[in-house]
DNA sequence: CTGTTAGCGCTTTCAA
DNA sequence: TTGAAAGCGCTAACAG
């Protein structure tokens, strides 16, 4: 016998004839409402059991208009930071019942236009975005003011949504701060690109810290991997601290923007026999799993990655059921702390 | 001025009115579809550029049956496993402009029931299914013959659908023989649950290789972590290896089920100053990135993860596209090999 | 080349 | 408590 690969599927009409009922009456009964006969509607369940009714909700959502869905756009699901954070995400969406489809955009600005668009046409209920550009003109003009959106991970100014990220200065300031108390002279910092307000943050607090104890911050102390693809992190931190050495730079400590390039710096430094932190301090940031597994373990800047998802969710969650735009839009700033461990 | 959450999108009837024409010709004009007057088309096109035209797929999906989605069901995502096997999904589904709605079943076998009905209820072309569970009966019964599935990374008996897994007992054998022919006399192996088949594998290739050589292999040299839940195997890695500690085992050699044993390992013994691999060899299973920053570099046997991603959806596209079930089912091999680095 | 019409599967008035 | 009928937004068959 030959199948279909994707045989019909029984709809509530198929289920009404059988049961000699109005389509109404089937739905009446399949959806819990009140107004409707106890036998009436045991029986048309068991029917609907016998012939494996699968509800199509396409129909559903065409009809309510609400989708119970919302649309999550990372750069890089494998990039444990974006894991972490979107395991926050998924647990709340799994406790208000909400289903999420989760985009992978590389990084990449036409991805992310492509994906906000097929989500819209999805008529996901709301969105969460991972901001990585310079600029989301085109973004902001495609999603208007009709539709729920919050900003994950990064401050972009100049567009009025809500937004959550950690206190990125604080963060930069704190590592940096910890470096000159154990001693370090001479810190580089080994960052993302500029135009990333993590990365502007991060540098805002390296630069707050050295001044505040006189020490003079130059241009070159302040390496940009702005090749990086998302995904190399480890790399870039690798060859960065490979020039530095090369370079002959001189430096007893280094503020990485996260805890991957942290990793290459170490592998770089270790390759070459200097001894971490004795000769050279580290300093992270995100502080993800591994962090605590590698050799030194890494001090780095704890961010509360699921608090982040969790909060994510439940602020696009009030959006949503608030049905209302008022003007006041929340930023929701998240703490973060030292995480002492042996690398510096 | 206060404004709907989410105002209503237009459709393309507003469209036709606004351009004087029916709705069937702005269809036509937006999908590209020949018999149109190029003025006309164009006329529309500018009309909805200018209203901010976003389609509503479900109609679309109502009418044609098709959504171009995929379901995929993951235990954890934030398992670097899952989650470059997810790239490789991910990039297979891009070059074909499919989507992909994710979900993390935390490995439970209520979530992977609901899952699938909810994939079903979307309509989903198809479904890639990391199996996890002793038993899919019910869920077996929920997608009957009429849906392409594909399981992914295990092998599952009894049920008559394509599979792609690794060739778990030669990554089993090939993982023990090495500690072998390192001189290891006394090999301990801690895995995963039992039922699990890609356990299964590697255990039959860890008593293969011993009993090749005439080496015993007694049921306590089998470590099994039954309490491991998805996200733990680090900790699960450490529990064990304290246990044989703590018991005074003998052992000179430890095969993991996968890397995050392999590193919770590594750590207990670290802590108890055991040298790595002189002492006691390692060897893990996956390749998963970290396995070469930690320390010492873990010895692995290494899995393509990506590949095996990236071949499973195009499976399941092959299947959609079939329209058709023939009654032959593939189950692909993919090969694996050891990765020999610091630790065995 | 374009309009009319029917219908995808479901929910939701409104009557009966 | 149930049925008839309209309609969500779109596509496709058919007529013109």
């Amino acid at each position: 016998m030959i199948k279909l690969a994707q045989s019909k599927f029984v709809t509530i009409k198929d289920i009404a004839e059988k049961a000699g009922v109005s389509v109404n009456t089937v739905s009446r009964a399949l959806n819990n409402k009140p107004d409707i006969n106890p036998k009436t509607k045991e029986k048309i369940e068991k029917i609907a059991e016998e012939l494996g009714y699968v509800k199509n909700s396409y129909a559903t959502m065409l009809k309510s208009q609400i989708s119970n869905t919302i649309g999550v756009i990372v750069p890089d699901s494998s990039n444990p930071f974006f894991s972490e954070v979107f395991k926050g995400i998924d647990k709340a969406a799994k406790e208000k019942d909400y289903q999420i489809i989760m985009m992978n955009s590389e990084g990449i600005y036409e991805n992310e236009e492509k994906f906000i668009r097929t989500l819209l046409e999805r008529r996901v209920d709301g969105i969460l975005l991972f901001p990585m550009q310079k600029s989301y003109e085109d973004i902001k003009d495609l999603i208007k003011e009709r539709f729920p959106i919050i900003l994950v991970g990064r401050e972009y100014d100049g567009w009025d949504v809500d937004q959550i990220f950690s206190d990125e200065i604080k963060g930069g300031y704190i590592a940096t701060k910890y470096l000159i108390q154990k001693g370090c002279k001479k810190i580089k910092m080994i960052t993302d690109e500029l135009y990333n307000s993590a990365s502007f943050g991060r540098i805002q607090g390296f630069k707050k810290a050295l001044t505040e104890r006189g020490l003079k911050v130059q241009d070159e102390d302040i390496k940009i991997c702005d090749k990086i693809h998302e995904g190399y992190h480890i790399q870039a931190g690798y060859d960065e601290t490979i020039k530095m050495l090369k370079q002959k730079d001189k430096f007893d400590g280094i503020f990485c923007y996260n805890d991957l390039i942290a990793y290459g710096a170490i592998k770089a430094l270790k390759e070459h026999k200097i001894k971490i932190p004795n000769d050279v301090r580290i300093v992270g940031y995100d502080d993800i799993t591994f962090s605590k597994l590698i050799e030194p373990e890494l001090t780095t800047v704890r961010v509360n990655k699921t608090e982040m998802g969790y909060e994510a969710f439940n602020m696009i969650y009030k959006r949503i059921k608030a049905k209302r735009m008022d003007n006041s839009f929340v930023k929701k700033i998240l703490d973060v702390e030292l995480i002492v461990r042996e690398s510096a």
